[in-house]
DNA sequence: GATGAATGAGCATTCATTCAT
DNA sequence: AATGAATGAATGCTCATTCAT
C-alpha cells in the first residue's frame, strides 16, 4: 500500500470512517428499515450525497461495520497456549458473543438478516461465505488441539465445529428475538457445561 | 357450513379468508415491511379499503395468519408414550425441521428475518413471542418426562430447553446461509448424538 | 299533513331524528371535516347506509340541524308588547345569539360556510335565502314599531335592519374565529348600548 | 440580487418562492383542507418531495404565504393626518372593503370559510390570529386619536373596535350571501352615518 | 470528493358513497 | 327502510437515489 496518502485520500478515508461510526451508533437504537440514510449522514456531519460515494446502496454499509478483528479470532485463540482445548473453545465463544454484544442488537439483527442469503466475499484474503469461515475457524482450533495432542485424532472435528457454530448462531437469534433480555454469554457458559464439556471429554487424550 | 350464517356473513368470512391466504402467500416471499397492503389485496382480488374492514392496522393480519397446527407440536410429542425422552426430543426436533424444510428456503429466511425483531402475538390463546413458545414447548416435554419419572427432578429443564432451541435456530440459520446445502435433519441427528445424548443421560433415572 | 303515520313512517322519522341528534353531538366536539359519516351513524346506532336514505350528501345534514324555531323569532318578538322597540330588538339579538351558542361552534361554522353561497330554500313557506329572511325579520319588527307608533315613519328601516343583521353575522364570525372565547351576547349588549341606542333614539317618537 | 448567494441558493429560494406563489393561488380557490400538497407542487412545477424540502408539514406553508402589505392598513391610515378620526375610520373601512371587493366574491367566501376556524400565524412578526390583528388595527387607530387629543381618554376603545370589526365581517358575510348584489361600500357608508358617527361624536373632544 | 436540492415512486390509511340483499 | 360490506380514489409524508455544481 501507498504510505503517502494525499490529503484528499486521507480525508476520504475519514469521511468513510465517520459514516461507519455514525451508522453503528444509529443502528444501535433503531432497526435498519427505520434508519434513513439521512439519519446516518446527519450524525456523521456529512452530506447525503457523500454516502453514495462510499456505498452503492444503503444496505452496503452494514458489511463495512463488521471490522476484521472478528475474523482473526481463531488465530488469537490458538495463541492462548496456557488454556486447554475446552477453555480455548470457551474463550472463542465468549469473545465471539462479546463482540456481537458490543455492536448491539440492531447490528446483530441486520447482520443475520443479510447473512441468511449467502454472499461470498473476501475474508482475510480468501473468497468464502461467513458461515464457512466461522466453521473453518472452529475446526482450525480443534485441529490445532489434535496437532498438539490434546484431542484424539478420531474426534469428529467437522461435527463438533458445526455443533458449536450452530449454537453460536442460535444464541444470536435468541438474543435478537428476546430483544436482548437473554444474557447470551452466561447462557452460553451454562450450555457449554451441559453439552460441550461431555463432548470434548469424550475425545480428550 | 354453518346454517346460522347469512349469505352476507358467509361472504364476509370468505373475503377475510382470501385476505389471510393472500397475506400468507406474499409474506412467504417478502418481509412484512416489503409487503404492501395493496400486494395483499391485489392478490386476494379485493379492494384496498376492504383490508381495513377486517384488520384495523396492517400488522393485525399477522395474528390471523398463524393457524394453530404448527404450535401444537409439544402436545403431539407428549402423546408418543412409546418413545423414551431422548427419542421424544429427537422426534420434536425432526418434526420441527421437517416443517421448515417443507416451507422451503425463502420462507425460512423470511421467518427468521421477521422473528429476529420480537413481536408478541396470540399463540394458542396466549400472548407471547415465538421464541418463548418454542422454549416453553421443549420445557413442557422435559417437564412431562420428569412427571413420568423418566428424568430426575433436578434436571436443569430451562437450560436444556435453551440448548435445544438454540441448536434448532442455529441449524435453521446454517441451512439458509448454506443455501440448503447442509442436510439439517441429518446434521441435527449427529449433533444430538454428540451432545444431547450425554446431557440427557446424565439426568436419566 | 297525515296524522296517521304508518309504523314505518314513524320509525323513519325517528331514524332521521337520531341522525340529526347524533350529528349535533359530534359536531359540538369536532370540525365538520373531522367528523366522518360513520361517527354520526355509530352514535345514532344506525347503519352507514341509512345516512344516505335521509341525506344526499354528508353536508346536507347541517341544514337539518337548524330547526325552524329560529325562523319564527320575529313573530315571537312582536308579541312582547310590554317591551319598547329598543328592548324588543335587544331581545331579538339575544335570542338569536343564544340559539347559535346552543348549537355550538362547529355548527355555527358549518352553517356560515354553507350560507356564504346563497341557496334559496323554503323558510316558513316562502322560497328565500336565509339572509333575506333575517333582514325581513328585523324589518318586520321595526315596521311593527312604526305601526304601533313607537318609531317615526321616516326611520330608514332597511338600513337599520342591515345594521343589526350585519352586526349579528359579524358577531357570529368573531365568535367562531375566536374559538368561542368572545362572549358574544355580552359583547352584543355593549355594542347595542354604544350604537343601536343612539340610532333608535334618533327616530323615537 | 444578493451577491453572497451561490447559484444554488438562489435557485433554492426560487423554488421556495414558486411553492408559496402556487399555494397562494390555490388557497384563493379552495380551503386548506381541500388543497392537496400535490395541487401546490403541480402548479409550482416542482416535485412532491420538494415541498418537504422547504416545509416540514403541509400547514407550515401558510406561515410563509402572508406578505405584509395587507396588514399595514392601520399604519397607512394613521399617516393621514389631514383626516379627523371619523374620517380616518371611514377610510380604513373603505380601504378594507375595497381590497375585498378587488379579490372578488369567491376569494372572500373562501377567506371567511378558512378564517372561521382560528389559525395563529405570523403577522408582521407577531404570532396572532387574523381577527385579533384586525381588532388591534382599529384599536391602534383609535388609540392614536386619543394620543392626538382627538378622542377623549375614556372612550371604550376595545368596544368601538369590536363594533367596527364585527360590522366589517358582517358586511363581508352579507356580500357573499347576497352574491355581491349588496353594494357593501355604499352600505357601510350609510351604516357609519347611522351608528358610528353617533358613537364617535359622543367621545369627541 | 463533497454538496444538498430535486426527484417521484411508494405506502398506510381514511372515507364518502354505492348497492345487493 | 335498513343494512354493512365493498369500493377505490385521495392524501400527507418518507426516503433512497441522482446529479449538476
Amino acid at each position: 500500500m501507498d504510505k503517502t496518502l494525499t490529503n484528499r485520500q486521507r480525508r476520504a478515508l475519514e469521511t468513510r470512517a465517520k459514516l461507519i461510526e455514525a451508522a453503528k451508533r444509529v443502528l444501535a437504537e433503531k432497526s435498519f428499515d427505520e434508519v434513513s440514510v439521512e439519519d446516518i449522514t446527519a450524525l456523521a456531519g456529512v452530506s447525503t450525497g457523500s454516502f453514495y460515494t462510499y456505498f452503492k446502496r444503503k444496505e452496503d454499509i452494514v458489511d463495512a461495520i463488521n471490522d476484521d478483528t472478528v475474523f482473526r479470532l481463531a488465530e488469537i485463540v490458538n495463541e492462548k497456549t496456557d488454556l486447554d482445548i475446552y477453555e480455548r473453545i470457551r474463550f472463542y465463544c465468549r469473545e465471539y458473543l462479546n463482540r456481537i454484544e458490543d455492536h448491539g442488537l440492531e447490528i446483530c439483527r441486520q447482520w443475520l438478516r443479510n447473512t441468511l442469503s449467502p454472499v461470498e466475499f473476501k475474508i482475510l484474503g480468501e473468497e468464502k461465505t461467513i458461515w464457512q469461515h466461522d466453521l473453518d475457524s472452529v475446526e482450525k482450533i480443534l485441529q490445532e488441539a489434535i496437532n498438539r495432542n490434546e484431542l484424539r485424532r478420531e474426534a469428529p472435528v467437522g461435527d463438533i465445529a458445526g455443533f458449536i457454530v450452530a449454537e453460536l448462531y442460535g444464541l444470536q437469534s435468541l438474543w435478537c428475538m428476546s430483544d436482548g433480555s437473554i444474557d447470551v454469554i452466561a447462557f452460553s457458559e451454562r450450555l457449554s457445561r451441559l453439552g460441550l464439556e461431555n463432548v470434548l471429554e469424550k475425545y480428550t487424550v
